[in-house]
DNA sequence: CAAACTATTCAGC
DNA sequence: GCTGAATAGTTTG
């Protein structure tokens, strides 16, 4: 299902550059529910497509783990390797 | 750490 | 439809 609150979640978290990060309360805030940042994981984790959502980008406020599909261990990993990526990228320009 | 709060979903009635 | 419970969170104490 989804509701228009989640359209607007993904259609965010999607936007979100490679090797940037977001909280769940900034993603919540954008999708119009400052308050909604609970949902926003929910949402996430339910998400019809979690190999196309970044929700590895998504931290909580504190830049911790939240969670994820695949284990916060992954999850952080997949962080490290997108900021050197991104850096990557940065250099050949 | 525990409690309250929030938006959404799900099971039961 | 409503209520109660649950969730990858946040805030307050």
């Amino acid at each position: 299902m989804m509701t228009p609150f989640a359209k607007k979640v993904y259609s965010i978290v999607a936007k979100i550059p490679l090797g940037q990060v977001r909280t769940y309360k900034w993603v919540a805030k954008c999708a119009g529910r400052q308050r909604a940042s609970r949902a926003v994981g929910t949402i996430l984790k339910n998400n019809p497509y979690p190999l196309i959502i970044p929700c590895h980008r998504v931290v909580k406020s504190n830049k911790t783990i939240g969670g994820y599909i695949y284990g916060e261990k992954r999850k952080k990993m997949i962080l490290e390797l997108e900021k050197g990526i991104a850096i990557c990228l940065a250099n050949k320009e």
